[in-house]
DNA sequence: GAGTAGATGTACCACGTGGTACAGGCAAGG
DNA sequence: CCTTGCCTGTACCACGTGGTACATCTACTC
């Protein structure tokens, strides 16, 4: 290959540096970070190890960049919940009607894995930490409020549905069963959300 | 040192390889298995790396017996509830009011980075992941089903409840608020079990 | 067209890894 | 006492790792 003709077509978008982290985080999303090698995953996303390091500075530098992207996205969902007017069981039903794109479970399980590391303590997760429940609770439970519910009891209701949502996505993740996780998904809205 | 005394005294119990299993189950659930190296891990409780092959065969070995010990806690659990007489409720508050004892939490914190890699199909985590939901909703439904509930909603409630357990488990591990996760579990028990 | 800065490829390095060879140590049994 | 079989420690090996040095290539700007 001597690379004779520059051939710029499918350049997917962005910085070149983007399109690595893209790449990075849907490999990693596919085949889990556990014993992710920078020169595997740079044969499986078409560039040289050498390209890693320059751009990221590290390896620990790129995966700081992979947990910061998910963790992004984990704040983007909530802003478009804290911004919409729709209530919360509307916004779980649409999340959750997203879960049967299996693309979408994969990032999910990387979400899981990247948790399971912040659960863990691990350095570069803290932030991850305090996005993983506090701001979805104090959301959820000011919908809550504003439907007439009292503060401590919409709290603990918020963070039932957060724990029931996570819960059964991962049962979700486990057995691929969307049906059956989907009937006690409408168990939990139909006896807390009267509406 | 030339460990010229033999001093047996405080071996703890079982045979060598129990003792080396116990002890890096108890390392890997404090400090987790991401980065783990059989040179660290065997510094860390008091042997060579080369006893843990010896023992092991391998370091994958030694994992699978990890992942293997872990599964069979779960499955001890399991089985004591499926034993008990008591209604599942009971059961899971017991094991809630077990919580409070970091070490369990630790332990518990382990089964979540292992169910991480289960959920991402890695060899070895098979059979745990038929053992993850399956056998407990099975279990709980019979206990819902034997108080009078329609067979399919003893299902999808054991299963809603499975996750409940579950994802506020992920909630205390997260922010180790032990009341506040309290709280949402004990709402959910109301609106559940009406006993 | 020369210069410049970002981007990329090749070759290399030191290091820590899992695993092995081998030489014992230590008890039980003849 | 000598053997036998389970253990354990020391030294080593080949390999893959993250990271670096350096040469290059490719635009773009003057």
């Amino acid at each position: 290959m001597t690379s004779s003709v520059p051939d710029r077509p499918p350049a997917p978008a962005g910085s070149p540096r983007d399109r690595l982290l893209a790449a990075t985080v849907e490999h990693v999303a596919r085949h889990g970070l556990a014993d992710l090698s920078l020169r595997a995953l740079a044969d499986a996303i078409g560039t040289s190890h050498r390209m890693l390091i320059y751009h990221f500075g590290s390896k620990e530098g790129l995966l700081a960049e992979v947990v910061a992207a998910v963790e992004a996205g984990q704040r983007e969902i909530l802003a478009g919940l804290a911004a919409s007017d729709e209530p919360a069981p509307v916004a779980v039903r649409r999340f959750w009607r997203g879960l049967t794109d299996p693309a979408v479970r994969e990032h999910e399980r990387l979400f899981f894995e990247i948790v399971a590391l912040a659960i863990q303590g691990r350095p570069g997760t803290e932030r991850l930490r305090e996005t993983l429940v506090e701001p979805w609770v104090e959301v959820v439970a000011a919908d809550g409020v504003r439907r007439g519910l009292p503060p401590d009891v919409a709290r603990a209701q918020a963070r039932l549905g957060m724990a029931v949502t996570r819960g059964l996505l991962l049962d979700l993740l486990a057995t691929d069963d969307l049906e059956g996780v989907d009937a006690a998904m409408e168990l939990f809205l139909a006896a807390f959300v009267p509406e």
